[in-house]
DNA sequence: TTTGATTGCGCATGGTCTCT
DNA sequence: AGAGACCATGCGCAATCAAA
């Protein structure tokens, strides 16, 4: 058997923040140093897609910079064969400690690497079985070659990732792409009412426009926008006859919500308060009962009042900064992920089949 | 057939870095 | 300064499996 070209660890770092961009599921453990280990570990040991051969985590933390030096054929398949057997005796310069081989097993490689089919995993072995059970995907292997053109690498990127990550991963990037790609003096927000406004380009801005443009459409039947700030509670567009129509007073005093919405369609009309996260300002509890009372002020009565937090990605810092806050009784919404919604019930619901 | 090494799993700890 | 995130590692347990 040949084995396949091997590239150093240190470069296989180097690429998986290409592979895997921004947006991508668990990115920052599928391109960690110890992803580049593991990829190296299973390169290394030949433990490619249709090869049948396989590693286990535990070979990851056995590999020593020493081994990875010897990279003839026969050292490789010497080592792969040696690492694989039941072994007590102490490993000199070893990788990682034994126990390392949890992080290896579930951050990096499961919830990681296979999330992102960049690892695939061998049926039918016993949960506790021993057997080599992972092995490099063979497109993605395809990634990791030596001396590869920077265009071939980047062509060969995208094709992977349009062939291999989720459709959600996918919508995903697109969505960071989109918001890193606008960089005009302004981003255009069209209302439900076809109007339009301007609002200063940044990541806030790109939530707000989602929540607009996208959220608004889908999750209400006849949304309207009474209120958009930007952040630092620039307003950007108030409607304040749309306001009068649905007998609301907004206090002249009271800091709003990001957006105001409501949805005309039941016949007590909906008033939606959307906090949108970027840098700050869920709806947590106290911004919840603060929200309440100017509804309530204005004579909205709390069942016709709805909370939401939006956010770009579920996957993003903001969220899980600020999930453990979030308000019973509100909803979260992600600008990457247009179609679902998070239910904070505040009451027991039916749980539903899929 | 027995035995001991190793696995997956769940839970835990301590050091370092990074925000607020 | 303090809190939390992040990373590497530790421990006990039952199941599994290959070698003795």
């Amino acid at each position: 058997m040949t084995c396949p070209a091997l590239l150093s660890w240190n470069e296989i770092h180097a690429r998986l923040p290409h592979i895997f961009p921004e947006g991508s599921d668990n990115r920052e453990h599928s391109i960690w140093e110890i992803a580049a280990k593991t990829i190296f570990v299973m390169l290394y040991a030949g433990a490619v897609e249709g090869s049948d051969h396989w590693i286990r985590p535990d070979q990851v933390t056995r590999m020593t910079d020493e081994q990875a030096r010897q990279t003839d054929d026969a050292a490789r398949q010497a080592w792969a064969a040696a690492s694989i057997k039941p072994s007590k005796a102490d490993v000199p310069g070893r990788w990682y400690a034994v126990n390392t081989r949890e992080s290896i097993r579930d951050d990096t490689i499961r919830y990681a690497l296979i999330q992102n089919s960049a690892v695939i995993e061998r049926p039918g072995l016993a949960t506790t079985s021993p057997a080599g059970r992972y092995a490099l995907q063979a497109d993605f292997a395809g990634l990791l070659e030596p001396d590869l053109e920077e265009a071939t690498f980047h062509a060969r990127v995208t094709a992977w990732q349009e062939k291999h990550l989720t459709a959600g991963a996918l919508a995903r990037l697109a969505i960071v792409r989109a918001g890193a790609a606008s960089g005009g003096d302004y981003e255009l927000v069209t209302f439900p009412n076809g109007e339009t406004r301007r609002m200063t380009p940044g990541a806030s801005t790109d939530i707000s426009k989602a929540v607009i443009e996208v959220f608004a459409p889908k999750f209400l039947q006849k949304p309207g926008v009474i209120s958009l700030s930007e952040s630092g509670n620039k307003v950007v567009a108030r409607d304040d006859d749309l306001a009068k129509a649905i007998k609301l007073k907004i206090p002249a005093d009271k800091s709003l919500p990001d957006i105001v919405l409501v949805d005309l369609g039941p016949s007590h009309p909906l008033l939606i308060f959307v906090e949108v996260v970027h840098t700050d300002g869920p709806v947590n509890q106290a911004r919840k009962t603060s929200l309440l009372e100017i509804a309530e002020g204005a004579g909205f009565p709390p069942q016709h009042v709805a909370f939401v937090t939006a956010f770009l990605d579920r996957g993003g810092s903001q969220f899980r900064k600020t999930a453990n806050s979030l308000a019973w009784g509100s909803y979260a919404w992600f600008a990457s992920e247009p179609d679902n919604l998070i239910v904070f019930s505040d009451k027991p619901l039916p749980i539903e089949g899929s």
